[in-house]
Order: structure tokens, then C-alpha cells, then sequence
DNA sequence: TTATAAAATTGATCCGGGTTAAGAAGCAGC
DNA sequence: GCTGCTTCTTAACCCGGATCAATTTTATAA
């Protein structure tokens, strides 16, 4: 049953509970598992929960006409959402789905607005996730604008090799804003140099 | 005195204060003025304010070797500062300078963390600030995933024409990401097709 | 294992942004 | 006003990524 382990690591990283808000923390979350290519979160819905990673990893995206944008990768260990659709309570305009079979813990938008006015150490939890977000889209947002695509495939590699690792060619290079051929033409360099 | 009707207002948009708390918040801000050119924050120093601006605009930009790259324009009556720098207590990578003479109310990180752990309303008031520059920046960041340099010219029109009313074509255009040059070409289009 | 589809690579061509350099237009200070 | 500096524009050339199309390689299923 309850294996909160990894939640506990991931949280323990930013704040301390006591043995007792853990316990109320975990019984809010709901375990749920995923198969690959189902979808965690589907365009146009409001995303309603904050959801943790046991296992397996997810690709967030957003598809305008035929053409799919990855914005994200999560994996094992981290939270995966559409904050801003969790906080705004606006339809997402992103897709979640699961690259692999995969497990997770669903914490619900109402459990956590409630928690929010029961207890002070919540709403720090909620800052909490706000800010580790933040931090993490502030980076990528500097990726975007300064640098080139071959600098940012370098430094996917360097920052996150699990992505490179995991994740088929061609969703990489979407992630990293190209297309697959360009990607390609870009390892072939990079083979060359070295 | 003290006019704080602007950040009331701004706030008001998020949250419900009791003029008591009002008060509390009040006390803690530093009032400032800032010529043109002047900075707020300079990279390499750790933010220690979250500011809010009564009056004049300021950009936020990063420098690497000679290039200047603009992550941002704050206008009159909402808030700047490098959240990510601020939460995490990390050297800044960013410039913030004052684009005009400016008046700003400043709020102090020791401040601001007393002030967390006396109140909840203030987590409440942290998650808000947090989740409100969140969502501003996922929405910066689709715009540099999947938007040609074009395409993000006319939604920054669209979107924010106090922008380009107010600020430099040459900011504007490392805003979107591309050279002055790049910018000229964009606007001679646009000009012949309309 | 083979058959089929999906993913990745390669090539050719096009196009928009970068770069460099020059000139035009705006603006600040005198 | 005039001077000088910054901003903005224009032009020429280069280069990397997009696109279209074909091929090879790898996965997946029967």
C-alpha cells in the first residue's frame, strides 16, 4: 500500500512536517496508475490536481493544428501540472501524457484549497510548488530566448542526460524547439567535432 | 504621504485584506525613487526586494559578453523583481533599470519571511505573487517555444501595447528575441501588406 | 522470424534572421 | 538654431532551420 517515500523525499527538500502532516497530506492524495499514452491531463479541460511521480515519466505538450509542441518533460521523483490552469481555474492548453506505464499521486484542487485555510504549513506547501516551478520555467524561459537550438540540445545533455536518455528524437527536438531533421543534422555536427 | 491606493488596488485583485491587515502591509514597504538609468537590481546580487512600481517603467535584462537580452518590461502598478533570485537567495542573472524617473514601494525578504510566519494571509499573499508571476512567465514561455519572431511582434502588440508605445524599438526587439535590424525588416513588412 | 509501421537520417531548396556596413532620422545638449 | 550621439532603417551576404521528399534504421506486432 502507502509507499510515500519518494513524496517525502521531494517535499523534505523544501519544508519540514511533523510525523502528524505528513499523515494529513497523505491521506488527501489518491494513487492512480497510468498506461502509456493515456493522458494525465487532455487540452481544453481545467487541470485539477498537482500530481506526483512514483514511476514512469510524462511529456507535456501543446498541439496547434497538426503540429505538437513539447514544453516539458517530468519524471520519476517530480510534480507534473499545468500550474497556471490549477491556479487560474482555466482550461489548460496543454496536453499530459504518459510515455511509459506509469504511477502517481493525484492531490485534488479542492483538498488543497481546503487544507490551504485549515492549516499555515499548506499554504507554505503551496508556495512551496509555485516557486520550484517558477525557478525551473525562469531557466528554460532563458534557454528560449538566448540561446541558439544547438546550445540548447548541449545543455539539455549536460542539465538533464535522463531526457536524453529516455525520451525518442523527435520529441526532444520539439522540446528543444526544431524540427527532428534539424535535430539530426545538428547530432551529425556534433559527431563530426568530436 | 503615503499613497498606497495603486498596490491596494493590485492586491485587491487576489486577495482580501481587513484594513488592519492593510495597515500591517503598509508599514513594511520602503517608498523610493529612481532616476532614469538607474538600477534596481544588478546581476550578480542576490534580490532582496519584491517592488512594486507607483510610477515609470523599468526593463529586465541579462548580459552576456556585449549582448543584451530583455526578459521583461514592468510598467506603473505591478510588481518587478527577480522571483526566482529572491525566493532562492541566488545571485541574480538579471539587470533591472529604470526606464524613466520612477517611484517604487519596495518590500524586504526579512520582511516579508516575519511576516510569513506571523500571518497566514501572507503565505497566502506569497503563493499569490509566486503563482501570478507563474503564470505571466508559461505564458512568456509559449510565445518563445512557438512563435516565430513575427508572430511574437504582433502578439506583443496586441497584448501589451503600452509596450510598444513606450519603449524603444531596439528593447522591443530583444524582447522578441531578434536584432534591431531583424525588427525593421518585421515592421516593413508589416507596413506593405497593410 | 518476418511484415509493417514508426523513427531517424540525408539531400535539395527556400526563407528569415544574423552580421556588417552605411546612411537617415530623432533627440539631447549647447 | 546647430552639433553630435543614439536610434532606426536599408542593403548585401551568409548561415542555420523549415520544408518536401526519399531512404535507412529501429520498434512493434503478427
Amino acid at each position: 500500500m502507502g509507499d510515500f517515500s519518494a513524496i517525502r523525499n521531494f517535499i523534505s527538500r523544501f519544508l519540514t512536517f511533523t510525523e502528524e502532516e505528513w499523515k494529513a497530506h497523505e491521506v488527501l492524495l489518491v494513487r492512480k496508475t497510468i498506461k502509456k499514452g493515456e493522458f494525465l491531463l487532455k487540452a481544453g479541460d481545467v487541470c485539477n490536481h498537482v500530481t506526483f511521480i512514483n514511476k514512469g515519466y510524462f511529456r507535456v505538450y501543446h498541439l496547434i493544428g497538426e503540429q505538437e509542441f513539447t514544453a516539458n518533460f517530468a519524471f520519476d521523483g517530480n510534480y507534473v501540472t499545468d500550474y497556471a490552469s490549477f491556479v487560474s481555474r482555466q482550461p489548460s492548453v496543454d496536453n499530459i501524457v504518459a510515455m511509459e506505464d506509469a504511477e502517481v499521486l493525484l492531490l485534488d484542487y479542492d483538498s488543497l484549497q481546503t487544507a490551504y485555510e485549515r492549516y499555515p504549513v499548506w499554504q507554505k506547501f503551496g508556495r512551496m510548488i509555485a516557486e520550484y516551478i517558477l525557478i525551473f520555467i525562469v531557466e528554460r524561459n532563458r534557454s528560449l530566448l538566448f540561446l541558439t537550438p544547438e546550445e540548447r540540445y548541449l545543455k539539455l545533455m549536460k542539465d538533464r542526460p535522463k531526457v536524453i536518455a529516455s525520451v525518442p528524437l523527435k520529441y526532444i527536438a520539439s522540446y528543444v524547439g526544431i524540427t527532428p531533421e534539424a535535430l539530426s543534422r545538428i547530432r551529425k555536427r556534433m559527431s563530426i567535432k568530436a
